[in-house]
DNA sequence: TAGGTGACCCGCG
DNA sequence: GCGCGGGCCACCT
């Protein structure tokens, strides 16, 4: 049956169904909240493997940069950017506009 | 068993 | 001010 090791990918996708549409949040923020020192490279794992599990809107995790660095990882090289846009997320050229104002931090957010 | 990779981030030149 | 390389840990072959 499950394996605890997903503990750790459950608490990336358990913040990362938090995030309400229209925002957008990076791999390191994440990382950090949940103490993941080990680096956002874990965090970036954990979406890897996102797709094994239920509803997790990866599409609106991105990297500290607002670029869609893992929209090549979708169905489609076009899904994250339709899906964002979908959203009322502007994205050109794989790069998230306003990424500043959209960005929503869990540990501000999500944290009491 | 061991090695290499990776949806990244930070620091230094 | 900007660009490039190294480093970090976990998963895969």
């Amino acid at each position: 049956m499950n394996s605890e090791k997903e503990n750790y990918f459950d608490w990336v996708y358990q913040v990362v169904r938090e995030i309400p549409a229209g925002r957008v949040t990076s791999y390191g923020a994440i990382a950090h909240f949940l103490g993941l020192k080990s680096g956002a490279r874990m965090v970036g794992y954990a979406m890897n493997a996102s797709h094994t599990v239920n509803d997790v809107p990866a599409h609106r995790v991105v990297n500290r940069k607002g670029l869609l660095t893992g929209k090549h990882h979708f169905a489609t090289p076009t899904q994250m950017e339709e899906l964002l846009r979908s959203e009322g997320i502007h994205v050109e050229n794989d790069q998230v506009i306003d990424f500043e104002s959209r960005f929503w931090s869990p540990e501000k957010e999500l944290k009491p």
